[in-house]
DNA sequence: GTATAGTAACTATCTAGTTAGGTACAACCG
DNA sequence: CGGTTGTACCTAACTAGATAGTTACTATAC
């Protein structure tokens, strides 16, 4: 690491301040209903050095997912697969606490279909555990590896997919923690793993 | 019924026309992507027609989602709660013939917070019917009515949901006919329906 | 001939991206 | 050291094109 003079300095908080700021507008308005303006006014900087540092609006949008992702991914490494249960309900809770994280993705997958490098190892490195622990007897095989990972990701995300009618229809056993609890017992249970 | 003149029809099929067309650009890029001209284009008639018609853009796309959305619905009426691995899969292969209606939703979900009488009404009935099932011991009643419901729905969703990443990764076993098995056996489990 | 369906051309506003220039920090020179 | 200059960081004002919504008009069925 080169010493940064304080000019390099700046200029990395100038850019993790236009980060943060295109982060809020994307995920609340979508890449095209985002606006470049308040992108730079609520980072308190200037729209000329969005067009310096990030390209055009849609590599910005790009950055920021790519950063998101990567953070989700790092913060979820390790504890896949034989607590699949386990590894639902932790993802789960990053949901809960980031609901914009995962807004931001659903914007993506409607407005770029493209899917990143590390996005596609991750999936293959997760499906290729899960699999493994099926050869191995470790987990129930009925389902493949594949299935069962999209499944997990769609228990978990389906209170946060699901219409706010539905929220409305479950009444009292919507708190988190009931909510939580049903995702691990799901979860158990299409994986085989309330059985073992 | 009145006999309509053909002018009242021709008006008629002008506004199916605009209907169908704004659903197509609507699907595509959501309320803030889509385009006023191109769907007045599309539809091959004039924009002011939508304005005499449905007032705005904003209030065009409410009358489309509500329109889709009750399609579905009545589509789905009647086969719960008894069967829920058959309903998750009418309901799968509903989605897969109609991923546009899908995006279409998740569009509103995210561009629209709002939620409908309808649709409100459609929740609390299926939630109703099922905590019913589950009062009368003939559904495993762990899970709440309105989480196994949720879970469903995210089940059945999860493939269209997830990344392209993932789906790359299912490789052979991403046919639509293994895809609908596992969604099968995945509601099966969750709901208990199973071990009945 | 008049009300209803339809059209094309227009406008005010907004928006992504650019131009032209200013400011401050560091480095070099006298 | 004190001043000068180059350059990296930053800014405000601008532009060209797009876009939602309107106005003013024509055609056609009854």
């Amino acid at each position: 690491m080169t010493p940064l003079t304080s000019k390099q300095r700046q200029s990395r908080a100038t850019q993790e301040r236009l980060l943060a700021a295109a982060f809020e507008e994307f995920q609340l308005h979508g890449l095209a209903g985002a606006r470049v303006d308040r992108i730079a006014e609520r980072a308190k900087s200037n729209k000329r050095l969005i067009y310096i540092y990030f390209g055009n609006k849609e590599q910005l949008f790009d950055v920021v997912v790519q950063r998101s992702l990567e953070k989700m991914i790092d913060a979820h490494a390790v504890p896949l697969p034989d607590d699949l249960p386990g590894y639902a309900v932790e993802l789960f809770d990053y949901l809960e606490e980031r609901p914009e994280v995962f807004r931001l993705f659903w914007w993506r997958h409607l407005e770029r279909r493209d899917t990143s490098e590390v996005e596609q190892a991750n999936y293959r490195d997760k499906v290729a555990r899960i699999a493994e622990a099926q050869r191995a007897g470790r987990l129930d095989a009925k389902i493949p590896a594949a299935h069962l990972f999209a499944f997990l990701l769609g228990v978990v995300q389906s209170w946060s997919l699901a219409s706010d009618a539905l929220r409305d229809a479950a009444g009292e056993d919507a708190t988190r923690d009931r909510r939580r609890e049903s995702v691990r017992e799901a979860v158990a249970r299409v994986t085989g793993t309330s059985m073992g």
